[in-house]
DNA sequence: AAGACGAAAGTGGTTGA
DNA sequence: TCAACAACTTTCGTCTT
């Protein structure tokens, strides 16, 4: 313990401990930590929870990961009885050795990187553990194919946490993507879709309905406008309005819609906002629902009745 | 004054030769 | 590999409330 430190700041105890491994020096009685001197390179893993179970789970998914790779992975051995090949193939024999250390050093070296930002961006995006777990195993397979060469670390690591957000059917956009991560919008969906074909992951397009309950609480929407706004969506699957179109359009469309009937207005650009479209598109599949779902009605009767 | 609407031109990605 | 194409965006002017 640092001579200079005596008691805490904050609550003037002196019931002090001193933890090495992490070189922190916290204060028993109220848990401010007073110093904290050493360089911690495992920071973000703990920067966003307290509970130390979590703690664990943060640390240990990785590492079965890393041991994923060992258990794929054949080690070249020691033991082999070195006398019996020539020179020529002991050297070889070295050389691969070498090469395999080299190797699975430097996958591990890049997989506490990559992981370490996984966390961070989730954590920033707030999306459940087991899309995070699924990032990270697509991007250890990323890893182990090679698919990182020529691309940035970060980049791979968005593109595997869309694709893992996709899959659990919590879509994100690339937008929010690209805001957490700071990789561009379409290097992710580059990065994304070379990831995703390259290991063979199938995807299915997008549900609009994935998104409107984020958007509806965003544009603090009641529960009835959410799930008339859902009933919207499936009208419109069935008049084939959905397809080859950019299902955040069609889900801001259709809140946008719903919120109108509800007497929940929000202005075009509003709802184009959180669903990061612009008002334009929200307009081009606004006026489409309501020439194939026969809305025109319902809306014009809400006019009559204002006015 | 702000929002809604629509036209026109531009952008990035997909597809088919 | 390139050009055609659809979806979407940007920009801007006009109409409505």
């Amino acid at each position: 313990m640092p001579s200079y430190i005596k008691k805490c700041p904050e609550c003037g105890s002196i019931n002090l401990f001193w933890n090495k491994d992490r070189g922190e020096i916290i204060c028993r009685d109220c848990g401010l930590v007073i110093e904290d001197k050493m360089v911690d390179f495992t920071q973000e893993w703990h920067n966003f929870d307290s509970d130390s179970s979590e703690k664990r789970r943060r640390a240990g998914a990785p590492m079965t990961y890393t041991q994923f790779d060992q258990g794929l992975g054949t080690d070249i051995g020691r033991k082999a009885d070195l006398s019996v090949l020539t020179t020529k193939n002991r050297n070889k024999f070295f050389r691969l050795r070498k090469w395999q250390y080299r190797i699975s050093t430097a996958i591990e070296r890049n997989l506490k990187l990559a992981l370490a930002e996984l966390k961070r961006v989730a954590s920033y995006l707030k999306l459940p553990g087991s899309v995070e777990e699924e990032a990270a195993r697509v991007y250890t397979l990323a890893v182990q194919k090679g698919l990182v060469r020529g691309r940035s670390m970060e980049s791979v690591v968005a593109g595997a946490l869309y694709a893992a957000c996709r899959r659990h059917e919590v879509p994100r956009t690339l937008d929010e993507l690209s805001e957490a991560s700071g990789i561009e919008k379409k290097e992710i969906g580059r990065t994304y879709r070379f990831v995703t074909r390259e290991l063979g992951i199938t995807i299915f397009p997008s549900n609009p309905a994935d998104y409107i309950a984020r958007f509806s609480s965003a544009l603090k929407l009641s529960a009835e406008t959410q799930s008339n706004a859902i009933e919207i969506l499936e009208q419109a699957q069935k008049a084939e309005l959905t397809s080859g179109r950019g299902p955040t359009g069609i889900a801001a469309a259709a809140l946008y819609v719903s919120a109108l009937l509800h007497g929940e207005k929000r202005t075009q650009r509003e709802v184009a906002d959180v669903a990061g479209v612009t008002e334009v598109t929200i307009r081009n599949r606004y006026k489409e629902l309501l020439e194939k779902l026969k809305l025109e009605k319902e809306i014009k009767k809400l006019k009559k009745k204002k006015i």
